[in-house]
DNA sequence: GACCTGCTGCGGTATG
């Protein structure tokens, strides 16, 4: 006999009695949807309750086919859990074994990750638990092994947690993928995602459960709609005498965030940078030594032990402040955190409010975020915050399409798991978001690849992955590519590190090969909050000791840039129509008042529908500054655009310059403004020819070819501890660059580079959507007397390129023999 | 005269 829904729904409400909580109705509406069988997507933030809504369903589902559940139970795997990060695999087991333990269930959770003992994976091949909780890496790397089948027939539910986090990336594309593969596996399987808000939540949705429209019909979108207060302060010097035009680390208001610190049980410093992070750590401790043991630091290159050190004193409280950057965006849920800083702008509304939403963490609390303007003009950013906050207007995360490295990756995986028939996974793949366009031609081009290697390669039998055999099946049969590829599993490719230990023996930390590399015997450096002495690089391990010296410099690292958000940038200009004088009178108005008196006597305040352009002549020569204020991608990419257009007109050469809000073209000859205006130079006609001939787009193709020369599996990184070094990565991954650019530009990983190139790198699209709206918008040309203050944060960017004359004279040529 | 930049995330063999 089966339990009714309300049966059901009684066994969990008498558990959530049992611990004094009363159930959200988001998290009826989930259990009810999944007892109907639906697929869906839960919006909801962290610490909502959102693991209780999911695993109580699938639990109540298991329940309502199995009455007599407590003493018979089926054997196998029912559920997968799916989390981005490791670090949160706890905290799901605990909860979920909560659960299942006060309603006597006697269902086993387990986890499956790189930080899993080698015996519990072995005991797991052999039994797996009802709920195994795992990340998409680790989920591949089950499809990978040879009687994966008999795992997840039995499956009813795959929960993937943080969607919004794997929306966007490859990882994401990967999940895709796995979801395809169960869906084929397991008939009665559920597919269900759990997103923090973002613009583009019913795209979330179609993008995880792919372009099946009967799956699609049948799933719900449901969303928490839990109120959170959010309140924006900025942090004002009491004279802005001391405020710089320019600048990025924001020391000179350190005597106001140690006030800050003072007057609050516990607090998150955000900062932009790791190097910025251990400034501002050094700074704390040299100026404020009497905080030394109450604040500490956490970022992406510190050892793991320290990490998980910090975060559980952030836990139980016994830190004053941890000064991080975006490792902690995640993680540490449910830490009492009073008090967030977020330090330099944050890029992103979405980031924001993310940071924002760390403190205050309980039901009901108002979350208090400091901002901190590094320069003179993020006055204008702090108050557009303070509107992005009641407008929630988030950013969308936009999907991968046609990803063929991943996909490569994929079917050399299930070619290791034993073998696959492509007439069957080849359906799969179209029903996925990403590959629903792909042709039979780009497909037949995939399966090539593995088995022959692509065309121009063909001699060389280490690209001959693949064998067929006879009834048609895809294999990998030899043991050392099987290796390999299981080695090499995975979407994110990073710089190869150096460990950084005591010559005593202690591990601190990483730091990336390239700034090691720069380093001398003697030499001191910052890292890890610690002044350490170079010693030598012995393998792949620097060797150091403790310094006294007071001068060192920081350790960087060659991150990936983060340009200023589309959504941010239009709150920005919409803001500036506050800054004009004798408009509203807030803290950042007045603070600002004496730069914007000196704006608006030199040159005006652009308004919403007003685009500006500022042009002067210092010692360096002729400048023209625009601001479009739509990243620093955009711009660079614009700015190249309209010299090259300049130089259609007449010969120049021109320096560039760019930042988050503006571009400068900067030239030792006179140019006529007017002239580029009459031209309609800002026009997005011809934009992708121009962007062709203006950037230099097969260098930066070649850059986005290395991860792709690695995900797909062309280039092998190296065994564990015995990782290649980045130079010889780089050669080989740009040897295979040349030999396709050369010999067979139709090669889809090739095209791939470029793709992703004007995707991501140079973000066409919104470049072509910035032109459009300046098309629309007043130009306002101003011929100044000397550099405005809005101008002097871009010109004095050391950031230069230079496009010279010559070089250009070239590309017209190329172009005119073209159009003959 | 003001200035120095660039996040996060995962995975793991064979051999001595």
């Amino acid at each position: 006999m089966k339990l009714n829904k309300k049966q059901l729904f009684h066994i969990a409400e008498d558990f959530f009695q049992q611990q004094g909580w009363t159930a959200f109705p988001f998290q009826k509406m989930t259990w009810d949807a999944f007892l109907a069988g639906k697929h869906g997507l839960l919006n909801a933030p962290t610490g909502s309750g959102k693991t209780y809504a999911l695993w109580v369903a699938i639990v109540l589902n298991y329940i309502k086919n199995n009455p007599d559940y407590k003493t018979k139970l089926k054997k196998g795997l029912k559920a997968i859990w799916i989390t981005p990060l490791r670090s949160l695999s706890n905290e799901i087991e605990q909860t979920s074994q909560r659960f299942v333990d006060g309603i006597g269930l006697p269902f086993t959770v387990g986890i499956r990750s790189g930080d899993t003992p080698t015996a519990e994976r072995k005991k797991q091949m052999k039994s797996m638990p009802d709920l195994l909780i795992t990340t998409p890496e680790s989920l591949h790397l089950l499809l990978a092994s040879k009687d994966h089948q008999k795992f997840f027939g039995n499956l009813n539910a795959i929960v993937i947690d943080e969607w919004h986090e794997l929306l966007g990336t490859k990882r994401g594309v990967q999940m895709e993928l796995g979801i395809s593969r169960l869906l084929g596996l397991s008939q009665e399987l559920r597919v269900w995602g759990i997103s923090a808000t973002i613009g583009n939540l019913e795209q979330a949705r179609q993008v995880l459960l792919g372009v099946d429209e009967s799956r699609f019909r049948e799933s719900v979108l449901i969303k928490a709609n839990l109120k959170k207060e959010i309140e924006v302060k900025s942090i004002i010097p009491e004279s802005m005498d001391k405020f710089p035009w320019r600048g990025h680390l924001g020391l000179h208001l350190m005597k106001e965030v140690v006030d800050i610190i003072n007057s609050s049980k516990s607090t998150l410093i955000f900062t932009n940078t790791r190097a910025q992070c251990e400034l501002w750590f050094q700074g704390l401790m040299t100026n404020f030594p009497e905080l030394a043991g109450e604040v500490a630091m956490h970022h992406g290159s510190i050892n793991k032990e320290t990490r998980i050190w910090v975060e559980n004193a952030i836990r139980n409280e016994s830190l004053k402040a941890c000064v991080c950057t975006s490792s902690l965006d995640l993680g540490v849920d449910f830490a009492p955190v009073e008090t967030i800083i977020q330090v330099g702008g944050p890029k992103g509304v979405a980031r924001f409010l993310q940071r924002a939403g760390r403190s205050g963490h309980r039901p009901g609390e108002t979350s208090v975020i400091h901002f901190l303007p590094t320069h003179a003009l993020e006055l204008i950013e702090a108050s557009a915050l303070q509107k992005a906050v009641s407008t929630q207007a988030v950013e969308d995360r936009l999907p991968y399409i046609l990803c063929f490295d991943v996909l490569i990756q994929y079917l050399c995986t299930l070619a290791v798991s034993g073998g696959f028939y492509p007439d069957e996974i080849y359906p799969e793949i179209k029903n996925t978001f990403c590959y629903a366009s792909i042709t039979e031609d780009e497909w037949d081009w995939c399966l090539r690849l593995i088995v022959h290697g692509s065309s121009s390669l063909q001699s060389y039998d280490e690209y001959k992955r693949v064998t067929i055999e006879e009834d048609g099946k895809y294999v990998i049969t030899d043991r050392k590519v099987a290796m390999r590829h299981r080695l090499q599993m995975g979407t994110i490719v990073t710089a190869t590190d150096v460990t950084v230990k005591y010559v005593t023996g202690g591990y601190i930390g990483s730091i990336e090969e390239y700034f090691i590399s720069k380093l001398s015997r003697g030499d001191v450096f910052v890292f890890a909050g610690r002044t350490l002495e170079f010693i030598r690089l012995k393998g792949m391990v620097a060797q150091v000791r403790n310094s006294a010296k007071k001068r060192a410099q920081v350790s960087n690292w060659q991150g990936s840039k983060l340009p200023l958000s589309a959504q941010l940038g239009e709150l920005l200009r919409e803001e500036m129509i506050n800054f004009q004088t004798g408009k509203k009178r807030t803290p950042e108005v007045k603070a600002l008042r004496d730069i914007i008196i000196r704006q608006q006597r030199e040159s005006i305040i652009p308004q919403r529908d007003q685009f500006l352009i500022e042009t002067f002549k210092t010692r360096e020569g002729y400048h023209a500054v625009f601001y479009p204020f739509e990243g620093r991608f955009v711009h660079e990419a614009m700015a190249g655009m309209i010299a090259y257009r300049i130089s259609l007109l007449k010969p120049i050469t021109f320096s560039l310059a760019f930042n988050d809000y503006g571009f400068e073209i900067l030239s030792d000859q006179e140019f006529d403004m007017q002239e580029v205006l009459d031209n309609n130079l800002l026009t997005p006609e011809m934009l992708s020819q121009d962007l062709q001939s203006s950037m230099n787009a097969t260098e930066m193709a070649r850059r986005k070819f290395r991860d792709i020369a690695v995900i797909s599996g062309l280039v092998f990184t190296g065994y564990p501890n015995k990782l290649i070094k980045t130079k010889h990565l780089q050669n080989s991954s740009q040897l295979l660059f040349e030999v396709f650019r050369d010999n067979e530009p139709e090669n889809l990983l090739f095209r791939q580079a470029y793709t992703e190139t004007f995707e991501q790198a140079i973000e066409e699209y919104r470049l072509f959507d910035a032109l459009e709206r300046i098309q629309n918008q007043e130009i306002i040309w101003k011929a100044c007397e000397k550099p405005t203050p809005f101008s002097f944060p871009i010109i004095t960017d050391r950031l230069r390129e230079k496009l010279s004359s010559e070089k250009l004279a070239d590309r017209i040529k190329r172009m005119q023999l073209q159009w003959e």
